[in-house]
DNA sequence: TCGATATATCTG
DNA sequence: AGATATATCGAA
């Protein structure tokens, strides 16, 4: 507790290096984690009580503490969480802190809403429809406004006429929770053994202490319900949970499947929420009045105070690592806020990470197998189609025999699916006169033909041009040729080869997310035969009639020399093959391929994905690659190549010595330039027990600052070598 | 030379 | 972050 006179330090939500003192004024008591607003130059700021100040400040530029928010503190745990986060992705704490300080409005006292209750005076004229409004209000209870409005269907203006004959009188009122408190015992589902053995497994870590559990068992194995269960037991023994999910936009059937569950709605925390939506939430989570939060990763940065449960649904997902402004990985922060608040952590996953995995493997986590319910059904046969002996003809991009196999189910009635994991029609398109490519003029990438909406469009940084007719090189006409498959060519082709079936193209830019679900609705019905899409299909749908899928491209992206292409590889594939064959017996998945003999192919034809996992895991252990060491990437950027390389190798001779560590490069990135901005790349590698991050700062903090247009991403632990 | 504009600095 | 002080640049 601090109180008048007192010097604090508090951590303004603004990027700066640490925090500020301030000076308690008069009849203000404050203590560590109090949500407060401080002068910082001319304008008011949010921030935290840090605790006892850092360092000396003449009394003269001291100022007062302007404001103490009347909401709890932030909790001990969350406090430890934005240090620690800071520290490791090299962000200014106060960076983080603007990550947790996510709603300002939710921090004011919230808006009480107008209600209305009888006096007990009768007016002198009566209405029916006064009448409906007296008969509602019989229980001398106070309605809110609008359902007052809503239970009698009369206009506002009958209420205010009867407020003004003094038959009502308007009262103010808490506003309601935003959601309803979820009810763990609400519609438990019934368990079938394997889910219960899980379900065991996951509650014998210790609730009042730090443990994480992976959950491990093939798509539609019932995983959801098992967590649901955990969910339910940490809301019994009175604690918070959190849930994330990779992709919130679309999953409707989630929270469906939640208020079922629980009889309540779970409060949602993910970008496109309105900022009323987000402060009540926001308020709720911190007040403790919200018990549940189903959300998008940025959910893991909301102020609980009584956290007892993360899960991670789908954590092996890309989506998870955030890129803008700080860069963190979810799952990684998660875990760290799980042993400050001494939390339980599922990781839910069919495919899991190779991290992750290893973490179960040598026994930090505990490893809970769920098999499937439909044991037979669970992965379908895979064939690998060799490309090089067995592929289409030149401009086809269906080989004959998997043309054959969808004919088949097609035959049989059932649902087929082609998948290829790229947008549009084509990746390239070529003048044949004089060999000009086009390409993005501020992104070192092809322009990607988007036949369906007439554009040639670079998807980096989302310029477009209409679809020329002639070459803008040599004004060549009829010499533009589109080169490679997307999405839309393959449609094609499969219209003028299965011209009877019922189909349908499913790709993000084929419609609003409304659109998308109803496409996916009607494919659930059964209202198509043949299913053409992206990787958006991959994803935690149930095609009951679905036993034939054909993926058009099977090595993706195995030939970046990418750490975890690999693995992406395996787990894309995975989830793609794993759409065929839930229900009926003989589901088939074929992957065209020019690397039959690579592993992870052959782990998908063999069936054995542990035959991935410990050949991946001995190539990372060879390559010093994680889990077994540590990366941090530097990509400088500028609008100039040279400088951006200049400066890149003034970093490189500035980085300190230091045993077990090894730099690379600098070397232009893959994409070495996006928006217009040239970007070199340096990477730092260690073992797992270095402190990489910390060199990382020593590093940056020696080195000459970076000037001018020249910019400095850090990104610890980089998932991709982009 | 002025004024516009990019860039560095500072906030307690 | 965002306001402001300072350096840089271009045209008259």
């Amino acid at each position: 507790m601090y109180g008048a006179g007192d010097i604090v330090a508090v951590l303004v939500g603004v990027a700066v290096e640490g925090p500020y003192s301030y000076r308690v004024p008069d009849g203000m008591t404050v203590s560590r984690g109090s949500i407060v607003a401080v002068p910082l130059g001319p304008r008011l700021i949010q921030g935290v009580v840090w605790g006892p100040p850092k360092d000396m400040v003449a009394h003269n530029r001291l100022r007062d503490i302007a404001h103490v928010y009347q909401t709890q503190p932030l909790s001990e745990e969350l406090l430890r969480l934005i240090e620690w986060v800071a520290r490791y992705t090299l962000a200014a704490p106060g960076q983080v802190l603007r990550g947790v300080l996510r709603s300002p409005e939710a921090l004011d006292a919230p808006k009480p809403v107008t209600a209305f209750r009888r006096t007990g005076h009768e007016p002198e004229k009566l209405t029916p429809a006064r009448l409906r409004v007296l008969d509602t209000l019989m229980d001398d209870q106070a309605w809110p406004k609008a359902a007052l409005v809503g239970a009698t269907g009369v206009s506002f203006s009958v209420i205010e006429g009867l407020e003004r004959a003094g038959a009502l009188e308007r009262i103010e009122m808490a506003p309601p929770p935003v959601v309803l408190p979820p009810d763990p015992e609400a519609n438990p589902a019934q368990l079938s053994d394997g889910q219960r053995a899980a379900l065991g497994n996951i509650l014998s870590l210790d609730a009042g202490e730090f443990g994480v559990a992976l959950l491990d068992g093939v798509t539609g194995g019932g995983k959801t319900e098992v967590f649901f269960e955990a969910v339910a037991d940490t809301l019994r023994a009175g604690r918070q949970a959190l849930v994330l999910l990779p992709e919130i936009a679309l999953t409707n059937t989630f929270i469906d499947r939640f208020t079922k569950r629980f009889d309540a709605r779970p409060a949602e925390w993910h970008s496109d929420m309105t900022p009323l939506q987000r402060s009540k939430v926001w308020r709720g989570v911190l007040d403790g009045t919200v018990r549940a939060v189903v959300g998008a990763r940025s959910a893991l940065f909301l102020p609980f105070r009584e956290l007892g449960l993360l899960v991670l649904d789908e954590e092996h997902d890309g989506a998870y690592k955030q890129a803008e402004g700080f860069t963190y990985h979810a799952r990684d922060m998660a875990i760290v806020r799980a042993q400050f608040s001494k939390a339980r952590v599922v990781l839910s996953s069919a495919t899991p990470s190779v991290e992750s995995r290893n973490n179960a493997n040598q026994g930090r986590y505990a490893h809970v197998k769920l098999e499937s319910r439909f044991a037979e059904a669970a992965m379908p046969d895979i064939t690998a189609i060799d490309m090089r002996m067995d592929g289409p003809e030149k401009g086809e991009w269906i080989a004959p025999s998997l043309a054959r196999e969808v004919f088949g189910a097609l035959d049989r009635g059932e649902q087929a699916l082609l998948f290829l994991n790229r947008r549009g029609y084509a990746p390239l398109t070529l003048c044949r006169s004089c060999g000009h490519q086009y390409q993005c003029p501020d992104c070192s990438a092809w322009m990607v033909e988007h036949r369906f909406r007439g554009v040639l469009m670079c998807h980096h940084c989302g310029h477009e041009v209409r679809t020329p007719k002639t070459c803008k090189e040599c004004g060549d006409t009829q010499s533009l040729v589109a080169v490679g498959p997307g999405i839309e060519r393959v449609a094609e082709e499969a219209a003028a080869r299965f011209p009877n079936a019922r189909r349908v193209l499913v790709s993000t830019d084929m419609g609003s997310h409304a659109q998308l679900r109803e496409r996916f609705a009607e494919i659930e019905r059964g209202e198509y035969d043949l299913i053409i899409g992206t990787q958006l299909v991959s994803k935690g749908h149930h095609f009951e009639k679905l036993s034939v899928v054909g993926v058009l491209d099977a090595d993706l992206g195995l030939a970046h020399g990418d750490p975890r292409a690999a693995e992406r590889t395996f787990q894309i594939l995975t989830q793609v093959a794993g759409r065929a064959g839930r229900a009926s017996k003989h589901g088939k998945a074929f992957l065209q391929t020019y690397h039959p003999d690579h592993p992870v192919m052959r782990a998908m034809v063999n069936g054995d994905r542990e035959a991935f996992y410990a050949q991946e895991l001995l190539a990372r252990e060879a390559g010093g690659m994680p889990p077994f060491g540590r990366l941090a990437a530097l990509i400088v950027s500028a609008n100039e190549q040279k400088s951006a390389m200049d400066y890149a190798k003034l970093l490189l001779s500035a980085a300190p010595m230091a045993e077990g560590v090894r730099l690379f490069g600098p070397a232009d990135a893959p994409i070495n330039m996006i928006r217009g901005r040239h970007r070199v790349r340096l990477l730092a590698q260690s073992g797992r027990d270095f402190d990489l991050s910390g060199y990382m700062r020593f590093w940056l903090s020696s080195a000459e600052r970076a000037r001018g247009d020249l910019k400095v991403q850090i990104d610890i632990d980089p998932m991709s070598f982009m």
